[in-house]
RNA sequence: CGCGGGGUGGAGCAGUGGUAGCUCGUCGGGCUCAUAACCCGAAGGUCGUCGGUUCAAAUCCGGCCCCCGCAA
């Protein structure tokens, strides 16, 4: 089939690359503009640029693609199906008429929970148990097509929004070659989203906030959230510390941690009640959070016990 | 030239001109029913790199390499 992918970030890319691999006619890609990012305001191209060269497609990258020049590169290429992942750009009406069998988008969630921008960040910050991939036929709102295909995927107590993140991109990219497999062969059943939706809104700065006191579960689903990317964070001694690595503590730890968790009476949230191995141990709202990984700024992550000992820190002292 | 922090024994830090110190870890010994607790002792560092200033530099000056926070 005759396609056009549009996708940016690096969940794009497995995508893009199962659709070549599978044979697919990928007759030209869209991605974001090159934008100067990251230490030193370097020009950087995304990953899906990066990507679609090595594959020698062709890459465009409309600064605006509703526009007229936009959509008349688009419609140059008469592409049957143009496959949406994570592009970053609304399409307009019109282009999602262009092609003749619809634009389909991939999007990290079990639709119609979590739609929007964020979704993997929010349903490990929830403390979801599952969640997963969809695919969907594009209409005018914001995620909210009609279904095809769905996978869904386990999230364990500890996992990372990095490790669900790059294990969905995979199965995003299976579940899309299903799709158009399906599609093909004309046995695809558009299914309407109905029941309970909700948003996954960009992460911003207060997201990213430790509020000491919350629940120890909470507060791990949160550092679990946010991490590898933007981490969250707390402050010593007035100084912003990224947490990266932690545990809500639980009574089938051993007994000298028990001995600590009794003293979990005494203190206020945020207080380190004492170091244990690599972890300090920090009392919540409701529980007592292990942490075993943290960042300063300006120095690169280490275990909480180096952090604490380089700073001569005091049992007792508080994180804010 | 976006703003900024940093490279010191295995780890994290202190140390702004005169032969390097702290906490932890490591090794040996002691105490203890026991211990990641306590006590005693020990090993371990060309202070990122190249060059300059100086009687003397981790500390001052210049070049280079590397790491990271913010912002985007």
């Amino acid at each position: 089939m005759r396609l056009v992918f549009m996708g940016t970030p690096d969940f794009s890319v497995p995508a893009l690359r199962a659709l070549v691999s599978e044979g697919h006619d990928v007759v030209g890609v869209f991605t974001q503009p090159d934008r100067r990012a990251g230490r030193g305001k370097n020009v950087k191209p995304s990953p899906v640029k990066v990507a679609a060269e090595e594959l020698g497609l062709v890459v465009f990258q409309p600064e605006k693609i509703k526009t007229s020049e936009g959509i008349q590169q688009l419609r140059a290429l008469a592409p049957e199906c143009i496959i949406v992942v994570a592009y970053g750009q609304i399409l307009s009406r019109d282009i999602l008429q262009l092609p003749s069998k619809g634009c389909i988008n991939v999007h990290a969630s079990l639709l119609p929970a979590y739609r929007g921008a964020a979704p993997i960040h929010w349903a490990v910050m929830m403390g979801e148990s599952h969640t997963g991939v969809t695919t969907m036929l594009m209409n005018e709102g914001l995620d909210t097509g009609d279904m095809l295909l769905r996978q869904e995927v386990l999230i364990s107590n500890e996992a990372t929004t990095g490790e669900i993140h790059d294990k969905l991109a995979v199965l995003g990219g299976e579940l899309l070659i299903d799709t158009l497999c399906e599609l093909e062969k004309g046995r695809l059943i558009p299914i309407p989203q109905t029941g309970e939706s909700n948003y996954a809104p960009l992460l911003k700065r207060d997201h990213e906030g430790l509020d000491w006191s919350r629940r120890a579960v909470d507060l791990h689903n949160q550092i679990r959230g946010l991490n590898p990317w933007p981490g969250a964070f707390a402050t010593f001694r007035g100084e912003n510390l990224k947490i990266w690595r932690s545990a809500p503590f639980l009574q089938t730890d051993n007994a000298s941690e028990i001995e600590a968790f009794s003293q979990e009476t005494m203190g206020e949230p945020g207080q380190i009640i004492q170091v244990l191995g690599e972890e300090m141990l920090v009392r919540t709202g409701e529980g007592v959070l292990r942490i075993s990984e943290v960042q300063p700024a300006g120095k690169r992550a280490m275990p909480a016990r180096d952090f604490f000992n380089g700073r001569h820190g005091q049992v007792g002292e508080k994180l804010g």
